[in-house]
DNA sequence: CAAGGTGGAAACCGATCGGTTTCCTCGGCC
DNA sequence: GGCCGAGGAAACCGATCGGTTTCCACCTTG
């Protein structure tokens, strides 16, 4: 085995937290994730930590699954985002962004993940936000955190209608950036 | 007591399934309804189709609180949604959207909650759609999914900030209406 | 007053929960 | 070759899970 257990903790938490809520029990994620109890324990303590942990991994991969490579204009840089996350919808294991959903899941708004939650998601909104300075927006962080809201009601569409987006996050974008006056 | 059982454990599903997640026990359930077991599981089949007619019934109730009285422009009509779901988030247990919190908790997409969030959620762009026509708009299907777009992603932005979402949802709401021409 | 149905209290089922502990095997390092 | 830490296997803890069953107290109706 070349990964460290706690490489590959962190991976099968990531994912089974997401596909199959953060009630996965942690018998069933050690076993996934071929350690013990034992070294879980040693190694996280707790279950809740675990989760932040895990989140906070995951998180830089799925923001690189969405953000554009370099170059383009700020108005393509941002569709292209939307246009990652309509692809995303498409695929049979989707169920909303991870952040949003384990937020939702964790009703307790002090729970170490979502404090990770919300430092990636805002991670976003400074994307968006950089991007509309570039383009000489007069209130760029209204702009980033509309766009924000678009592309997590997006997600929310998906998930409850359990199909694809069909474009219309991408429409949905595209008319706040002519609002904006964003070419 | 004046209220059935029926009602007594509809009401205290609802709450607790939105305030603490679907994974509440059935015991904790029936003892906040005042409810034997016995009595539950004669009424309902399973946990599952308690939770799908929870939701059906408490959904009634958030319509209300959300949609307008009579009267008064498209554009207002539309705008006091968003108005009334900013109060919402300032309080202190909300937690989202219950029919979009369901359906993310709820990982499998043929529960039978999740139809029925689908279907309510359906109803909150039928009323976008209806107004959006009233008004004159090229194209009010379109408008009413940005729409609902624009209040689930507000709902998210609300939960995983835990703060209110001081007008963002309104102002979004009015980019796009005033972007489709509703005055 | 008697009969029957409603529904609460509580025991019970096997399984699983988060978390701890014991034991033992392995591989690297002196 | 002997030692020591890392880490897997598994027993164990009390509590709780979804679900079933038994028993009995109450109310309504005749």
């Amino acid at each position: 085995m070349t990964t460290t257990p706690r490489d590959r903790l962190l991976d099968a938490a990531g994912e089974l937290f997401y596909r199959e809520g953060v009630g996965v029990g942690v018998d069933a994620l050690c076993k996934a994730a071929g350690v013990s109890k034992r070294s879980m324990y040693v190694l996280f303590d707790s279950k809740d930590e675990l989760i932040a942990a895990s989140l906070d991994r995951r998180a830089p991969g799925y923001d690189a699954a969405l953000l554009p490579p370099g170059g383009g204009t700020p108005r393509e840089r941002i569709l292209h985002v939307f246009r990652a996350q309509d692809g995303l919808t498409g695929q049979p294991g989707y169920r909303g962004c991870p952040l949003v959903a384990t937020a939702t899941e964790l009703k307790d708004a002090g729970h170490p993940a979502n404090a990770v939650a919300r430092r990636h998601k805002q991670a976003l909104t400074d994307f968006f936000a950089a991007e509309a300075r570039a383009a000489g927006v007069a209130d760029p962080d209204t702009l980033a955190a509309q766009l924000t809201i678009v592309f997590d009601g997006s997600g929310a569409r998906a998930v409850v209608r359990a199909e694809p987006l069909a474009g219309l996050g991408v429409t949905t974008a595209t008319a706040l950036l002519d609002a904006a006056g964003v070419g």
